[in-house]
DNA sequence: TAATTTTACTTTCGATTCGGAAGCAAATAT
DNA sequence: ATATTTGCTTCCGAATCGAAAGTAAAATTA
């Protein structure tokens, strides 16, 4: 009911705008990484990450990250009322836009963030090809 | 005057969440762009982008970057009612984030896309390093 | 020197988007 | 048969938004 048309009303012909445009909210990349990091999620999932998103911006984000078809919505094997998300190749693609941004964090807010996130950031400086392999390969 | 404050309110440890805590807007990371490829830039420059920011969002974020260590703010050499605004390191190291931002785009809104930020992307394919020193050098 | 223009904001205002809480119907579990 | 779970919607007040107009000080022009 909610689903949001991607309309085409781009501000520019930027990349950096437009990627912008579609997913530069402070919710879509999060939803993105819970799925890099866990694979299939529900939306209960998704309700416990530590953001605590709301219910009302969950289901809003699921419908238009859907419509960009950067994940898929599926049936869940045997109880019809749980539904089942997946990255698609498109959404698996913002992960290295993801990794940059650990990367920063690691750099200039590293006596804020997780001790797992600054290992991850190592793996990156270290061998970014594998860093980005260890997720993105499926 | 409005400046704000750069509140200490993360939603998490997770150094995604808090990244776009601090700049995850849709604006923040165009006026970082704009002074990566331009460098020096003064408030009207920044207003004269294809984007089209307002001059009251724009006065806010400037503020928010600069309070954020992403800026520095001076004074033009002869003229006291300009200033100028200039990328600290912690700033142009966001640029790796907006290469990849580039990247995805080009991949998936390539028909959208301006033809120069194509060409770029090429660059970026081909030698990464070399693509992303070619602005970060400096 | 007086009048005009430029520059960097601020203010105002209506619209949109936000988070939080409660509500809901259908499916499942008990 | 009843209770619970799940995905999602609705409501509401608060925050944030873009657009436009206004401002004060400095610089330019006349």
């Amino acid at each position: 009911m909610k689903a949001k048309k991607s309309e085409n009303n781009f501000r520019s012909d930027c990349p950096i705008s437009s990627a912008l445009d579609l997913f530069g909210d402070k919710w879509s990349l999060l939803i993105i990484r819970d799925m890099v990091y866990f694979g299939e999620r529900t939306f209960k999932d998704f309700t416990n990450a530590a953001e605590r998103i709301s219910t009302a911006r969950l289901s809003d984000r699921l419908c238009k990250l859907e419509n960009l078809g950067l994940i898929t919505k599926s049936n869940h094997p045997t109880n019809k009322k749980i539904y089942l998300y997946n990255l698609t190749a498109k959404g698996m693609d913002l992960f290295p836009v993801i990794a940059e941004y650990i990367r920063w964090s690691n750099k200039y807010l590293n006596d804020h963030i997780a001790k797992e996130a600054k290992e991850y950031a190592k793996m990156l400086e270290n061998d970014r090809p594998a860093a980005l392999n260890h997720f993105m390969k499926r």
